[in-house]
RNA sequence: GGCGCGUUCGUCUAGUGGCUUAGGACGCCGCCCUCUCAAGGCGGAGAUCGCGGGUUCGAAUCCCGCACGCGCUACCA
């Protein structure tokens, strides 16, 4: 629209964990706003104090840092719009909504909860269209609201919305919406501890830390009217608005527990990648036009935009998370892998073995097409950590048969004569004795599989062979001998 | 109930009036490769574009109605 640089905020409420979808949200934001040059603001909405989790705003900061979401402003970050939690900034909506009051744009309500819990229960008996507060403090006199201030009743201020008018906004995804006021209730702006409402805090914060676009989910779209009279009343421009496609259960209803992991923390936990959930996440409700689905970070921020994100929700599907994984995981270089891997392994069963990196680098390489997660090299091969102990019994059935044991006592003599030797040594060795004896290779090949891992699938045996090297492929095939003969 | 938003293969999506017998991806199935499992290559099943009306020579694409789904409807965000 204009060249000011582009300012766009996360504005989380400290309840917990972050929530996939608001990974999401977080993640459109940063995008855009790398994209146009612009800033990034963190906020805190703490201002339900009922729903304030200790320590959920450094768990917010642990796991958005873990995404690779960074922020230009921030409670941590500082910047000169803070203080960045709303709790902190009590003083400036008092301020503010107060000003609203002077000038009959909102009103003191002394109502009590009952009143309005029976005000609701007779609007359903009556089958009015649509409930509402009643403006019923409206018509107090000033005399009365300052008695009753002087005497401490409790008391919110709310919103007076004039009836019979139409408002309006533009929304980057979904274009011109519009409410009739009739249906927009008098919102609560300041409650009885003193705390804005979300509506107020929001409109007047992103007023003041000189928001350009509020980029948030579609949850939000409905109250948006409330927050255009807002900017209206206080005579404010608006900033553009952009409400994203809800993130869906498989049955469509809102992402929620209950139907699987809705936590950033419990998907970084199970092993994903940050690549790809970031990957997954960002093409779930936008995409280029074309048909790539391959993105690193760099690449979505030069062709995110708002324009090309749907209207339509999207359900969370695992399969195809599992697959970005994979793919993300085979991209990454080896040394990389590595440095995972040695966690993995100090967390597993076999933390107090010894692996070279040599030995390490060589099992990423004979498995790297064979795993989507870290994890999965243990868990599909745990031979090359530990010498089998068992051996897969159905495989056993299949494939170690009547001459097994002669054989592969035959091919273990051949190996012993070997020199260091290398996957094709191994492999010419083989050749060679069945070629000698004219036998195929096959009857070698398989009781040599699960003599050496125990089981009946993984890399080409040569490949194995030539990991765990001649004086282990040697005792492996000596202990499978005393074992299965 | 009211208001709002939405509706293309099971899922994520391409598609903005003729290039579409609706394309891709994940998943599924089959074949090839092969010492196994993957990977890779090739192929297949899978969408009357929610339904009904219009507009037009022509509609997934434009208009209207309906249905269904979801969201909001708090002194929660």
């Amino acid at each position: 629209m204009n060249s000011i640089t582009p300012r766009v905020r996360f504005a989380p409420s400290p309840t917990g964990y972050l929530h996939i979808g608001g990974l999401r949200t977080a993640l459109y934001n940063f995008l855009f706003a790398k994209n146009k040059n612009g800033k990034l603001i963190l906020r805190i909405e703490d201002t339900d104090r009922k729903r304030f989790v200790e320590g959920a705003v450094e768990n917010l900061n642990d796991t958005l840092n873990w995404a690779g979401i960074t922020f230009d402003e921030g409670p941590d970050i500082g910047g000169e719009s803070g203080p960045y939690l709303q709790s902190e900034r009590l003083q400036i909506y008092k301020e503010l909504v107060e000003k609203l009051v002077a000038e009959q744009k909102a009103y003191y309500c002394f109502c009590t909860p009952e009143r309005l819990e029976q005000l609701r229960e007779e609007q359903q008996k009556l089958k009015l269209p649509q409930a509402k507060y009643d403006k019923h403090c409206l018509s107090l006199s000033k005399s009365e609201i300052d008695e009753k201030l002087n005497s401490n009743i409790p008391f919110v201020i709310r919103l007076n919305v004039k009836p019979d008018q139409k408002v309006f906004f533009n929304d980057v995804i979904r274009e011109t919406v519009e409410f009739d006021t009739n249906n927009i209730d008098d919102q609560v702006l300041l409650k009885s501890d003193g705390f804005p409402t979300y509506h107020l805090a929001n409109v007047v914060d992103d007023h003041l830390m000189e928001i350009t676009d509020v980029i948030r989910g579609e949850e939000w779209l409905s109250s948006t009217p409330k927050h255009v009279i807002l900017y209206d009343y206080f005579g404010w421009d608006k900033p553009g608005f952009a409400h994203l496609p809800l993130l869906l259960n498989p049955d469509k209803s809102k992402l929620s527990k209950r139907q699987g992991d809705v936590a950033v923390e419990d998907y970084r936990e199970k092993g994903y990648l940050k690549e790809a959930l970031i990957n997954f996440v960002a093409l779930l409700g936008w995409n280029f036009g074309d048909d790539k689905e391959f993105y690193e970070m760099d690449e979505l921020i030069e062709k995110f935009s708002l324009e090309r994100v749907h209207k339509a929700g999207a359900v969370f599907n695992l399969e195809k998370l599992n697959w970005l994984n994979y793919e993300h995981l085979r991209k990454k270089p080896d040394a990389e892998v590595l440095k995972m891997l040695r966690t993995e392994i100090s967390k597993s069963e076999f933390s107090s073995n010894i692996y070279s990196d040599e030995y390490l680098i060589k099992i990423i390489g004979a498995m790297k097409e064979r795993v989507s997660f870290v994890k999965d090299y243990l868990t599909k091969s745990p031979y090359f950590f530990q010498a089998p102990e068992s051996y897969e019994e159905q495989n056993l059935k299949k494939r170690w048969l009547e001459d097994s044991a002669e054989l592969l006592n035959k091919l273990k003599e051949r190996f012993e004569a070997l020199v260091n030797p290398s996957k094709e040594d191994f492999e010419k060795a083989l050749e060679e004795i069945a070629g000698q004896l004219n036998i195929i290779k096959g009857k070698f090949v398989h009781p040599l599989r699960i003599a050496v891992s125990g089981v009946g699938e993984g890399p080409g045996v040569y490949d194995i062979l030539s990991v765990l090297g001649k004086e282990e492929t040697i005792s492996r095939i000596n202990s499978a001998l005393k074992k299965l003969s």
